[in-house]
DNA sequence: GATTTTTTTCTCGACAGTCGAGAAATTTAG
DNA sequence: CTAAATTTCTCGACTGTCGAGAAAAAAATC
């Protein structure tokens, strides 16, 4: 359903756009807004000057000129305009992170997690003491946390934050929504911690090639396997998704899984199911909880030496994500993969694996393989996806909702 | 990436919502416009003259009064605005059809389809024969054709007119757009038949229920197994897509497809392949090229009975179809599920399968099965499909182009 | 038949937004 | 000290939407 335009919402779209080219560029002259933007420098005076005022924005002291001219005035986020709060959680902490409005990390720790299995309400009520923790570290008001951004590993409702189902909490569902509501007035936003890496290194190419780049999907190899697809929308931005990859199905009747389903992904390529075929373990046992990685590289060491049965189980492990990338690409348009987490550093055992399972499939075959890189440090990645996404969201917020001191 | 708005596209923009409710709902008066558009009646007014005087919609001719006050004055669509030729091809013939601006058929007729298997080069004559008979029969100056809106089965490229798998065909491409460009300036759409299938769903769908309205797959069984997904995009109308569903990969190693890779979910459930394993073929064998329903109709007959083989068959294809919908259902959300196409008619004896199929995955069993409804009359659905479309597209192309008599 | 009521369409002035052109500001070069 | 260069700011023109009320036209009422 179409919606109407007006007058208005052109002044809207192009404030956030404004900000977004602040964002992506940094400090910036009137005159390179205007070139970034193809606005007219008169449009970029009245909004400039509209942000300004609404303390949003600001000048930022006057620098050597380095030219002939009249001096550039460099425009910037005011960093106190509001804050961010990044809450990543991992399997065995939760790291908090507080950001200020033009994106600089201001302070960071991390809480290490009780395993306890039946703790998602003792979970909720820890992420509740992080935050509040964080922010009174910092002296900063809670009504100038405007956003909190939460990732998990896991399943995410795509339209509130709910994480639906996580490799820890199973199928109980956590509402970070109603859990934070009454203290917290921030708007809360869960995402997939996959599809954080995939918007990130979409971003990425996105600053290289422009709008050249298409589309691209991020794999995170781990304990669990996650799957984050970026296309370039239509119009508006990017696209981004985060698929149930790890549960997808690999094997009717196969290994069982850790959520309790014969033949995932996960049952055959996940940390603790290499571990179960490498000990010739049979595939219906349940699976280990945690697998410390030292355990996962002695397997791979010997699988580098040749040894049989463990390189076989790295073998597998590659089939069955090879299989389901070809999957997933017969459901969607051809795209580079980027392959990310701990697992990566196996890549060497899983490749050819993964290459044969693509292999297998037709649109491989009419298409051509696509292009596999690996890339490290995944941690970084969802840091910088939490910031481009939040920011974002916050730029946006801020005008939709009325610009302060605009009236 | 952003981009900026200004006040003409704020006009272009209503002027595309205006021509799209009077297709929604057909002759509409100046007030009703005004209600659905939520557009002032000003505007209206401003809009609706531009159009009036570019020859673009037209005022009906004077309607007896059925109430008091002032008679409303219908606006419609001026049927001679421009003319849509339509071209469905499916696997033994083309239909080409007539359509004025409106929406009305003019004219049409099917021609048979030799299949001789080298022939993409004569096929695209035929095509272009084809067009130029409907466009003599009707006496319409070429011009006035806008737009030409072709269906295939098969795999389209997802930014121009071209087929890049077909069954028929197999990889030899056909590039509409090149093969008409000199004669027809017309532009040229292609899409995916079973896309066509789901967009003329969801736009029914979303008839019913408004802005509730999700997402919906439409599965089209047959000789070869499609796939449309529609979904209601962040802000404008549907996004479609038609992915390579019946060559996803059901089984490593699997039986033989028509395309020439194993595995394929058509080489278990398309009409060919149920032949194949009804009378326990090798599924190493190359699949017939064509199979009569008639004959299909007989081993349904043997498997309605209670013979083993062939209801085996029947349950086979379900699982296979059942295992990639669910696969389909990881990587995107729930969304319910219309099954169309010849096949329909062996609903009874797949959706045992299907059920066992979707069941084995991992979503499935989280979210519960998936809402399946069996859809009849697939012919209606694809050419009310490409009308949506086609016109749709037309409206946003006469009005972007600049209306003509505006200056 | 004239007048009132009702409903719809049309029109006018106010307001918001963008743009191009040129004025104003401010520094460097000579 | 003046001219050139460069950036920012300002003004009037144009386009768009909106609300209010005028104009149109038919039915109801007296």
């Amino acid at each position: 359903m179409l919606t109407k335009s007006s007058t208005e919402l052109v002044r809207q779209r192009n404030s956030v756009l404004v900000l977004s080219v602040l964002r992506r560029h940094g400090a910036l002259a009137h005159t390179e807004i205007s070139d970034f933007t193809r606005l007219s420098s008169a449009t970029i005076s009245a909004i400039t000057a509209e942000l300004e005022k609404a303390q949003i924005i600001e000048k930022s002291e006057q620098q050597p000129a380095s030219g002939r001219g009249r001096p550039r005035v460099l425009l910037r986020q005011r960093r106190d305009c509001g804050y961010l709060i990044v809450v990543i959680i991992s399997s065995d902490a939760v790291q908090y992170s507080l950001v200020d409005y033009a994106g600089k990390l201001i302070d960071r720790f991390s809480e290490e997690r009780s395993h306890d299995p039946a703790g998602a309400v003792r979970f909720v009520a820890a992420v509740r003491a992080g935050l509040l923790r964080i922010l009174d570290r910092s002296k900063i008001s809670q009504e100038k946390v405007l956003l909190i951004s939460i990732s998990s590993k896991g399943l995410v409702d795509s339209t509130e934050p709910v994480l639906v189902w996580s490799p820890i909490f199973g199928s109980e569902q956590i509402d970070f929504e109603s859990a934070l509501r009454p203290e917290w007035q921030a708007k809360v936003i869960l995402d997939n911690e996959t599809l954080l890496v995939a918007a990130a290194l979409g971003a990425r190419e996105e600053m290289v090639k422009g709008a050249d780049f298409r589309s691209l999907a991020a794999l995170s190899l781990g304990h669990s396997v996650g799957l984050g697809i970026v296309r370039r929308g239509n119009q508006t931005g990017q696209e981004i998704s985060a698929p149930n990859f790890g549960h997808m199905l690999h094997m009717a009747n196969g290994g069982l899984c850790r959520c309790g389903t014969r033949g995932c992904i996960e049952a055959y390529a996940g940390f603790y199911a290499i571990l179960r075929s490498a000990f010739e373990v049979p595939l219906d046992t349940i699976p280990a909880k945690f697998v410390p990685v030292a355990e996962l590289d002695k397997i791979a060491a010997k699988a580098r030496q040749g040894h049989r049965v463990p390189a076989f189980a790295f073998r597998q492990a590659g089939l069955a994500l090879g299989n389901g990338l070809s999957r997933m690409l017969s459901l969607t348009e051809r795209m580079p993969i980027a392959i990310t987490g701990p697992g990566t550093r196996y890549y060497d055992l899983l490749r050819q694996g993964i290459e044969e399972g693509l292999g297998q499939s037709h649109i491989v075959r009419m298409e051509g393989m696509p292009e596999i890189r690996v890339v490290a440090d995944e941690q970084i990645l969802v840091f910088e996806g939490h910031l481009n996404r939040a920011l974002s969201v916050i730029d946006e917020d801020i005008v939709v909702s009325g610009i302060p001191g605009a009236d």
